[in-house]
DNA sequence: CCGGAATGTCGCAGGCCTGTCGCAGAAGGC
DNA sequence: GCCTTCTGCGACAGGCCTGCGACATTCCGG
């Protein structure tokens, strides 16, 4: 049975979720505040976190981080409603998912899932192919030993396409996922990133070794 | 059951992860240090070895040169958090995977599927007919070892008939599924196509093995 | 055996797809 | 506010497809 650490200072909610969480078949530690939390996290060692953001002693903010320093557990911030989301955005504590109370028991239940699945299909770490290794949480670059300076739009185009070697990935996928939002615009604009990437990459562009061109498809990372 | 040889040196994280992965259905083989790493490989012959990089005596790099030197197994690589990327990526020791410390258990789990399934080259999204290998993902295709190098519209009429193997398409439906668009012209497309793709495939393209003729009515993929 | 219909094969020219470059506006750092 | 960097966009060129027509070949019924 999958664990989760749940850190709520409200003895009524933490209470209200626990039973809910258990109910929906995941084995609930119940924690009241920062430190509990984390004495708990290494006693237990959950596979997930849920984190209320307001939490006395050691706030949330603060608790998330120290739970990054040590492990890269999954955590899903509860935030209250109106809650300044600037500072929340801001954070580089990094939680995974944000969630706005009050919360129906259904729907944590399957944040958790998907964050869960997440972190299973696309694990942080590092990636690797030939000389290139790609580390998603430092987002650093390395090829041949020598680091490599992107601009934001190279890197998460690398980190798209390397999320799933070999696979294509079609010019709207791409813009999809990499412009986000359904973005309107040309799909030349792919040619051109790919472009500018493998400008970077690849040593000769004409025989690219990492980013493949599949004719009348897209694009693919990876070996062939 | 799949076995996996463990080296590393810390007797706490051994310990830790010996447990964690037996308890994901691994059969571990631990080991403290390289050279006792080595000794068990030749014993156990484990399917995949997962190695620490910082070890006492052989470091991992060299144990992986060593490993990769003996077989062709897989190997994935445990460094510590902020571990010269430089380093490892400047020697080319070429683990297939490279995992941050400290590593939760279910992701190492989930690498060390994805590195088998990798390594085995694991029928997903795969299909598969005498010598022919179609990957729907990757797009790729390969004959007896070859890989094969197909025009999109090639690719596509392969990709529509090899869906429904067996079944006859109509020239129409052809037009409809790999043309699209209700494309109006000429059915004569559709041979044109097929003796284009199998020029490509077929080994005596009046004896085909993939692409039958089914006179007066159209073609299909597979067995007779 | 013959004729017609269906299918296989070939060559070619227009066109589509992609690679590449330059530029100007936007964004961000100092 | 200035300067650098990034990014969206248009344009152009070249190479590879692809659609088409014409002809050859095979198949089938009579």
């Amino acid at each position: 049975m999958t664990s989760v650490l749940l850190i709520e200072d409200d003895p009524l909610v933490r209470r209200s979720l626990e039973l809910a969480l258990s109910r929906h078949g995941w084995a609930v530690a119940p924690a009241q505040d920062g430190e509990e939390g984390l004495a708990l996290f290494e006693q237990k060692a959950p596979e997930l976190v849920v984190l209320d953001l307001m939490l006395p002693g050691i706030d949330g903010l603060e608790a998330c981080r120290r739970l990054r320093e040590r492990a890269q557990v999954p955590i899903i911030m509860l935030t209250a409603r109106g809650e300044d989301l600037d500072v929340i955005g801001g954070l580089e504590a990094g939680a995974d998912d944000y969630v706005v109370k009050p919360v129906q028991p259904t729907v944590l239940d399957a944040r958790i899932r998907a964050v869960l699945r997440r972190a299973v299909r696309d694990p942080e770490g590092i990636r690797s192919h030939k000389g290139l290794l790609i580390d998603t949480e430092a987002l650093t670059i390395t090829l041949n030993g020598e680091p490599v300076s992107l601009t934001p739009t190279e890197l998460r185009l690398l980190l798209t396409l390397s999320r799933a070697p070999r696979r294509v990935f079609t010019r709207e996928q791409l813009l999809e996922d990499v412009w986000e939002y359904g973005y309107l615009g040309d799909s030349r604009l792919v040619d051109n990133a790919v472009m500018r990437l493998r400008a970077k990459l690849e040593e000769s562009p004409s025989r690219p070794e990492y980013i493949q061109t599949v004719r009348g498809f897209g694009y693919r990372f990876g070996p062939v």
